[in-house]
DNA sequence: TTGACATAGTTGCATTTGCAACAAATAACA
DNA sequence: TGTTATTTGTTGCAAATGCAACTATGTCAA
């Protein structure tokens, strides 16, 4: 069913297809471990790891880090306080801003989901061979680089 | 605003965010241009560019190509029938059926965001640098074809 | 022919999203 | 000070999304 084809565009040759192709076969792998495991959704997740990575922040901070939206930051901090996974606390120098840290039972979570992501990674590894993920690594790296300022978290 | 980091686990060292956020800086670049240019959502366009590349086809076809939702897919055609950017036509073999194809406008379309497109993903080129863009490249190819079936479309 | 099953596409509905508007706190500085 | 701008975080609302149910059409085989 397909006529027509216009050669002096090669969608298949287009960068931000690869890339978001790319990404979505690899995320999708990995979100349906922890979305099966417990429950999070993608951004719920995201705000975690970047709370476990690098500790207690500010929602702007994660904001800032991991290029998520405000308002969806927010829902998912509402969402993990919930559900215990962390807590926050009214910044005694700034009283707009709230602390955000995970608890015992969110660190046990993204500890968990780390052992998971580091499993997965070596599997992804082992898939495309050491000398494609290399050079993969290294383009990321570059364009991040070249495009963000600081870096973020994803799943 | 930072305490506890965890080096046990490198977040920014797993493929996973390393894609998403690399994909997420690239794809928003270039989805500003035909959201403002031409006020398309990333699933017009990507249906938009299938077509456009590949030729009139079904719905389900473009659903398969681009593992884009079935709906979400339904949706957008819908649109950009409205717009006067495609046509359907019953099948006349199977009158389930719909041949999609682009008008004298979505080809007029489709080729300005081509020229964007390249023009864009020339200027990423010269930013990273030739060595990394093809390192990228290589990586995203194995990735794909080592995850994904048939290939798609993004912005 | 009939009946079971598969496929193309749409629609209903609950959830998620983004954007703009907002409240509260703080900064800046005339 | 008082006044104006910024920053943090939340909410309202409309649009986008995903999933399941549904219609219409086709296929296959008894």
């Amino acid at each position: 069913m397909r006529d027509t084809p216009r050669p002096e565009f090669e969608l298949d040759a287009f960068m931000p297809y690869l890339l978001n192709q790319a990404a979505e076969h690899v995320s999708l792998g990995f979100a349906a471990t922890y979305k099966a495991e417990y429950g999070l959704t993608r951004t719920q997740w995201r705000v975690m790891a970047n709370l476990g990575r690098f500790g207690a922040m500010s929602a702007v901070e994660i904001c800032r880090i991991s290029h998520i939206e405000k308002t969806r930051v927010s829902r998912a901090v509402g969402v993990l306080e919930r559900d215990g996974y962390l807590t926050r606390t009214r910044a005694s120098d700034d009283r707009r801003r709230e602390d955000l840290a995970l608890t015992e039972a969110g660190r046990a979570v993204f500890a968990a989901l780390c052992a998971r992501g580091q499993a997965y990674q070596a599997e992804m590894a082992a898939r495309i061979g050491p000398q494609n993920f290399a050079a993969l690594e290294q383009g990321l790296r570059a364009l991040i680089v070249a495009y963000g300022e600081t870096v973020a978290t994803d799943d």
